[in-house]
DNA sequence: TTCCTGACTCCAG
DNA sequence: CCTGGAGCCAGGA
């Protein structure tokens, strides 16, 4: 609900290449989950980290969405590590149930309390340091 | 082709 | 402190 009318008057020349078939998903996606990939685990990130190592940081957005499809590629990547930038769990319910996003980060030994990681700034695991800017 | 929505984030009130 | 609006890119109808 959070969109009104707002229409985006600005008519936007969206660039689009092809997809090819045959050709992997595009290299953003790639890209986004080789990151997820490497996070350590008992380690959490935000969207937004990924996406500033990517250099989008404004497109915090297409993290998410690149999640979403991460379900689906493999190997699986483990989106439970990603969350937003509160350490919310804003994607759990995404998951095949909307449990099973925190039962996985309890297991790896974070601890969520009330659908938000506990020490998140203690968990935070930034790419673009851990991995070297 | 156009229009809308979305696993986010920042800024302003 | 909390709520709301705007910007971002990509995919589906």
């Amino acid at each position: 609900m959070k969109k009104k009318a707002s229409k985006k008057a600005t008519p936007t020349p969206r660039l689009k290449k092809a997809p090819v078939e045959g050709v992997k998903e595009y290299t953003f996606f790639e890209d986004v989950y080789a990151v997820v990939r490497q996070i350590p685990k008992g380690r959490v990130t935000s969207y937004g980290a990924i996406a500033a190592y990517l250099g989008t940081k404004l497109s915090a957005r297409m993290v998410g969405w690149a999640m979403n499809a991460a379900g689906y590629v493999t190997p699986k990547v483990p989106a439970q590590r990603v969350v937003n930038r509160n350490g919310m769990l804003t994607g759990k319910h995404h998951f095949a149930t909307p449990t099973l996003m925190e039962e996985l980060l309890k297991k790896e030994g974070i601890v969520v309390e009330n659908d938000t990681v506990k020490n998140f700034d203690k968990k935070f695991w930034d790419p673009s340091v851990e991995l070297g800017l």
